[in-house]
DNA sequence: TAGATTGTTAATCGATTAACAATC
DNA sequence: TAGATTGTTAATCGATTAACAATC
């Protein structure tokens, strides 16, 4: 398996696909829980919405798991991706702001089972400081230096109001972590080296509200073409992804 | 402004442009509260990390919003916008699931300043039924077909765990809600006309890990070509999108 | 006017899908 | 063997960027 930026002068991989390679990882660990053996590139397809030829273009980049007549082997291709995406190795991650959001996160037990580690949680407020959250004690953002190179903190979860996200992230930057999740409304300012990765409510909700006046407008108003006949767009947009 | 399906005949508009105008609101807004007038493609572009090019040809597909010269109108972009996403519209909506998560999602206060209107929470936990969350008192789910019919429900929120997620949407979809925010890791399956839009939290957290795992390797393994001469990667790779 | 900015068309780039030889 | 499935190449499709006439 090579990797994705490998010396040995292929392309780097793109985002695109590396953010589909968890979910094949969700749908290959169930998979194997079932005690399934072999899947193909069909059965793959089907379980994350994609094309078969997408799936197998898609783990090519990453090495030959597929034997032909058979398909992937769901223990090999299980390690494979659990490979690509690094779940071997183990992050330590910090949470700034102890609302509810950060809260959430910190209570997520699923991050454990894939390596990654909570291991402090941050507040500037002082009726919230002390206060226990996940089996921690919420601490001032002053200790926020100290605690990232004690304990070798590798990223940072953003969970503050979007005004205050910019200062928190130059302080956990300057802190020393290696990547950001950012929950807050804002684009984030960092240096080249410090990987950032978004979760962005408020345009996730305002695109599904989005999505759901279309498909009532388009429900609702016949289309009345010049000739006269009336239709209704009704049922011909059957997919879930790309042009509504 | 015309429709994106509009029965004028044009094509729709992609996803890949409407995921883009939530972002365009919130940097408008901003600039709204601070009493600027006027702003430019390229400013625009800048504070969202886009191309000039782009924000042109993204807003170009509603409209003619800009003045030659001056840009585009603050309150006029902003007001153009709103209407694009529809946040005149109000939406009610139900969350299922009254964990950590749940209740996150709940307490998010910018939500009804955007429209949307938390009208009930569920869950089957009997500990947990009756309890106040966001001013309101957990519901069996047995209760959410009425709830979403007596209120105009259109939205619900899928925050429960994944084994249970296809059937909470069967359960929101027969009670007759338009859409549905999922953040289940799981792909649901849902009749056509039903509106799914994914918050993958894991998918999410496992490409940083991936990044910054990467940027890592790049900035630690020298590169060795043929000729002999040593060099690393850092610094190469400057930007935040696209490759890494 | 000269210069700056839009809206739009054309060119480029990248991602997805189709097709098919290789193979067991 | 016949048939099914991969890995990969080629074709299509869509998204982004560049370029520029129109305009104030």
């Amino acid at each position: 398996m090579r990797s994705a930026t490998g010396a040995d002068g292929e392309q780097p991989i793109s985002m695109t696909v590396i953010r589909r390679i968890p979910a094949y990882l969700n749908v290959v660990r169930k998979l194997r829980e079932e005690g399934v053996e072999w899947v193909s590139s069909h059965e793959l397809a089907k379980a994350c919405a994609m094309t078969p030829s997408s799936v197998r273009q898609d783990l090519s980049h990453f090495g030959k798991f597929g034997l032909t007549r058979h398909g992937y082997n769901v223990m090999v291709l299980n390690q494979a991706l659990e490979q690509i995406l690094g779940v071997d190795n183990a992050f330590n991650l910090v949470i700034v702001g102890a609302g509810n959001l950060g809260r959430a996160i910190a209570n997520y037990e699923s991050f454990r089972r894939r390596g990654f580690f909570l291991r402090a949680i941050f507040d500037n407020h002082p009726e919230v400081i002390g206060q226990e959250v996940a089996g921690l004690a919420v601490r001032p953002l002053e200790q926020m230096a100290q605690v990232v190179r004690e304990q070798r903190v590798h990223l940072g979860a953003i969970c503050v109001p979007g005004p205050a996200a910019q200062a928190v992230a130059e302080r956990l930057v300057a802190a020393g972590v290696a990547g950001i999740w950012n929950f807050a409304p804002t684009q984030l300012v960092v240096p080249s080296w410090v990987a950032v990765e978004d979760v962005h409510l408020s345009v996730s909700l305002l695109t599904l509200g989005y999505l759901v006046r279309e498909r009532a407008r388009q429900r609702e108003e016949p289309v009345r073409p010049p000739g006269g006949t009336k239709a209704t767009l009704r049922g011909i947009y059957g997919g879930r992804k790309g042009r509504i």
